[in-house]
This record gives C-alpha cells, structure tokens and sequence, in this order.
DNA sequence: GTCAAAATGTGATAAATGTTACATTTTACA
DNA sequence: TGTAAAATGTAACATTTATCACATTTTGAC
C-alpha cells in the first residue's frame, strides 16, 4: 500500500474557507496585517502567546530547537493557514517556535479578538475542534516516519509532501538545505549525498536553491518502500 | 536545561476531572462499561469511529502499524484518561489503533451521547479544545525528541515517563520489550543491549519483565545530553 | 506440572548515518 | 560591484544502530 500524502496535510487553510463569506470578513476585521521579512520570528518556544495569525501571503515554519541547537522542522504553514492557536487555547507557553521562510504577509488576532470571535461566530469552536483533531493524526503520522523509515524513503516522502506545498511555485520546492535536513531529521551532509543520488536516478532535478521534483510515481515508491 | 517530563503527559485524564460531580455522573450516565482483556483492540487503524473511551481501570497503547509490519507506540493512556475522540470530532477514519496493555474496564460513549453531552455540557467542547491543544505540544515534543535524540538518550527519557506512568505499582515498569522497542522507536535486540548498559550502571533494576528506575537523577541527565 | 509457543538474550556482522575538516559556490550588503 | 559571510558540496572516517541466526528463558494453555 502507498503512502497517502494528504495524511500529511493539517489543511489549516480550512478554518477560515469553511466560514461564510460575512463570517470571514468579520474573521478579518478583528486582525491586523504585519510584515514579516524572511527569517523574522513570529513566535518563539517558551513566549507567552497573545493572539493568533493567519497568512495572508508567503510560508512559515514552526520548529523547536533541541538541548544542541538542532531544530526540529514539523510543520511548514502556507497562504491561508491559521496557526498559533494552541497554546493560545491552554493557556501555556508557545511548546514551538514559528519563523518567516519567505517575506510574509500575516494577519494577528489579538488573545481578545479571538476570544470575542470565537463567541461571535458560534461554529468556529466547532471547526477549531475538527481540525485540532485532523491535526492530531497528521503528528501521529510524522512520528511514525520519523521513528521507522529510513532516511532515503523519509526523504522521498517530504519532497512529495513539499512539491504539493510549493504548487503555486509550479512544485519548485525552494527551501535551505539546513531546513529540509531539519524536517527529515538528518544531518546537512547526509541530505546532501541522497539529493546527488536522487539527481543521478533522475527522480529530481537540482537548479541551486530549487528542488523540482521529476518522477513522482518512483518517489512515491520509495516513499511508500516498494522500490525493490 | 533538562527536560521536562511534565511536556511528554497529555493529561487526558483532566478532562473528566475538570468537571463538576454531578457533570461527572451525567458523563458516566452516557456510557457503557466494557471490558476489554490484555492484548484486545479497543479500535484499530482505518476502522470507522463509533464513540470515545473513558479507561475506568487499566492501560493501553496507541499505536499505528507502518507498511513493514513495525509498530510505532506514541502515548500510552491509563486510568482516567478519555481518549478515541478525534477521530470521532473530525468524521474521519481512525488514524490508529489501541489495544489493551493489561485488562482493562472502559466506559464507552457513544458517538450520539457524546454528542448530547457536548450540548448538556457547555464547557466541555472548551474542555476537549484545550486538551487537544495541550496534545498537540506533547506530540510535537515526542517528534523532536525521536528525531533528534540519540538511542541511549530516548530510552533514558521513556523510562522516566513510563516510571511515572506505572506510579501506582509504586513505579515498576511491566511492558513487554517489543512494546518498549516500539515507544523509543528501535529495535528489540538494540533495546536488550542497552537496558543491559543501564543495568550494570545500576540505573535500572531489571526483573523478569519488571524495569524499576533506580537512580532517577541520573537518567534525567542522560535523557538531557548532560552525562559528560 | 508439561510442553509448545512466545518472549528475551547474545554475539557477530552489515548497513546506515553522523562527524570532521575543508573546498567551493552563492548571497547579502556595504 | 567587490568582498566577507553564509550556504553548500565532498570525501574519509567513526559511530551508531539494525539485522541475522541462534541459545535460553518465560509464559500460557491444557
């Protein structure tokens, strides 16, 4: 059986799709757009949150940095997410830290603002539940990977997961090699080595910075484990 | 820094304890009482969610099956904790399975009445949306850890969570080495080695089947890259 | 209690991945 | 546009962890 890639998806986007057209307007009333130039922090672990954002425009990655200074990347939010909600809702410090990939337009909501829309638009609850709980089998499912496959099926399996994230690029994944070493949880160096074989096998192409992805049918293989 | 054993704990249990005593008997009202005997599945990946789980007595593993056959156990629930709704809250199929550690009494709710509680209930949905929050920090500490950490390292950081999980059998850790094998994410005869290192370094007791945490302190520095 | 099946321990070996130490290229910005 | 800093590539080598093939012990069912 394949690997299914939606199940990697938090589909965050969906919060604010899933309101109607007033709703979303006055979702967007009770924000404020900020910039964010690329590499800006959003939010970082151990801060006390105040709100919550949405992207209007660009990527962002949360991350936790580990007791070496290795970051673990688990997640890569895109235009229309909504994010920082969770440790929002129980009321503890931020468990991750959140930081611009590109120049960002984001939306902030405001701890109250929030609260009072949350009261004002009475499914929202209702939705945030829902995708918390989506959000949930998506973790369980990055620890399985992290936890069992091995490096080359690991890294097969994000560059589909990323090809899908950067569609609007037409699935130029354009991402640090530091970063995507950091979501596959392996070294720079070895990241390196396995893009070169992948390149070799023509399963991608590499132009500098920019992944693109050339045979997704054989990487979806080897993601799934049955290239033998 | 050490780490923080506290940010590996769901806290599930606090979601019924959170309530009122007689919101707790109408809650209890709203289920049946099954049992369920070692080694039985409670549910089990892809199945379709027919209601949630109260543990009212015993332990069980969730886990997912990875296309090799290999389980991955993320968390371990126990008496208290109310488990199985995420599924059930965001109308999709069961991301993975549970099954029983040790026999077990569980409350089930069905999916109607857990939905009539909701409505009987009104901060419940609050309930249940700061315990997912909370969840999601639990789990996104579980990925960094298991990508990041070192064998020897995981495995001091589990004992120490299991240590805790087992308090009431005055902390003695029952659980097949398979199952261990499949928290720390490795594999059995790896696991064996190890616990033989930590055993001639008196940091564990080991006996038969039971794994008594001796000397805590030292593990909590191992499991926080600090033994140099 | 007996006995087969399941679980666990052990050691040799292989494979995967990390580490180190640089060379080279690219980028940012003065 | 030049230049230093950052990012990336590379190769040798060390280390960790998995795998295999069994021996041994424990468990559960009769």
């Amino acid at each position: 059986m394949k690997v299914d890639i939606k199940k990697f998806d938090f589909e965050s986007n969906r919060i604010l799709s899933s309101l109607s057209k007033s709703e979303q307007e006055l979702f967007i009333a009770h924000g404020d757009t900020l910039i964010f130039k690329r590499n800006k922090l959003v939010f970082y672990e151990g801060g006390i949150p105040t709100g919550d954002f949405l992207i209007e425009n660009g990527r962002a990655k949360i991350y936790k940095t580990g007791l070496d200074g290795k970051d673990q990347i688990f997640y890569i939010y895109k235009t229309g997410d909504l994010l920082g909600y969770h440790a929002l809702l129980c009321n503890e410090h931020y468990e991750d830290s959140c930081e611009a990939l590109e120049d960002c337009k984001i939306l902030f909501i405001s701890k109250s603002n929030f609260k009072s829309l949350i009261k004002k638009i009475p499914h929202l609850s209702q939705l945030l539940i829902q995708n918390m709980s989506h959000e949930f089998g998506v973790l369980v499912n990055t620890i399985t990977i992290l936890a069992q496959k091995p490096l080359r099926e690991r890294l097969a399996l994000y560059l589909l997961i990323l090809n899908k994230k950067y569609v609007e690029q037409g699935g130029d994944i354009m991402l640090p090699r530091e970063d995507l070493a950091n979501i596959i949880g392996t070294a720079r160096e070895s990241l390196g080595r396995l893009l070169k074989e992948f390149k070799e096998e023509k399963l991608i192409e590499v132009d500098n910075k920019i992944i693109r992805v050339n045979n997704h049918d054989k990487l979806l293989k080897i993601a799934s484990s049955v290239y033998h």
